[in-house]
DNA sequence: AGCGTTCTCAACCAATTGGTTGACAATGTG
DNA sequence: CACATTGTCAACCAATTGGTTGAGAACGCT
């Protein structure tokens, strides 16, 4: 599981950090502020914090006693990227599948047209 | 981890299961035919499946012994909506700062042009 | 009916994950 | 300096994951 595209994926999976992600898209916040909505300890805030940063999603600077936590959105890019590489070839392969069954169509259209 | 957005992200955290999926947009598949090119057994490969199956990412038939698997790709659309909705929501904050920066400029500039 | 092929199910195992608690590092404030 | 605040590190634990092997189900073929 070590390339960055798996990490992202693998951060992306679990909802707590799914749902940190989105807060953070609309404002830089410390660890204390993105544990406080959810029912577990600070730590293990903090531990999906690292699984965040080590997929590239964020970065973590430092003010005093806090850890602002900042959202790298560009990150969101390797997985379009991938998506929608392969969202294209399925329906490339669709077309060429419509192709076919229109081919067909010609072909049978002259010759029968009652057929089952 | 029950939520379907998230099996989807977890399914494709896998570069195994992600290869499957590109060779899924090519065309269908056999289980044999997608296990052959990786040094794993066929029960693995038919793990793997399930956890596809389960995202919702493929459907498998049935065609005598053989139990081809579908990509359906439809379901890209979730993640899709998913990222761009936040990606999105990060690039209106964007805009925001521009525009607090764009305004403090204008502020600035008839003051203090030489300003550090 | 018997055989080969294709694939799944069950049991097991090591590694990883997501959580806990306890200790403590780092920093501002009295 | 002492203390409160903010957060990390380390050790531990239960559940999940990704792999294995062995057994057998489902089907076509002769």
């Amino acid at each position: 599981m070590s390339d960055q595209l798996s990490r992202v994926f693998a951060a992306l999976a679990d909802p707590t950090r799914r749902d940190m992600v989105a807060r953070l898209t609309d404002a830089d916040a410390t660890v204390g502020e993105l544990a406080a909505p959810y029912a577990v300890s600070m730590q293990a805030v903090s531990k999906h914090l690292k699984v965040l940063e080590d997929a590239g999603l964020v970065t973590r600077t430092r003010d005093a006693q806090r850890r602002p936590v900042h959202l790298e959105a560009e990150v969101f890019d390797l997985m379009t990227a991938w998506i929608e590489r392969y969202r294209q070839r399925a329906e490339e392969r669709y077309q060429r599948l419509d192709a076919v069954l229109a081919e067909l169509d010609e072909t049978k259209t002259p010759m029968e047209e009652t057929a089952s």
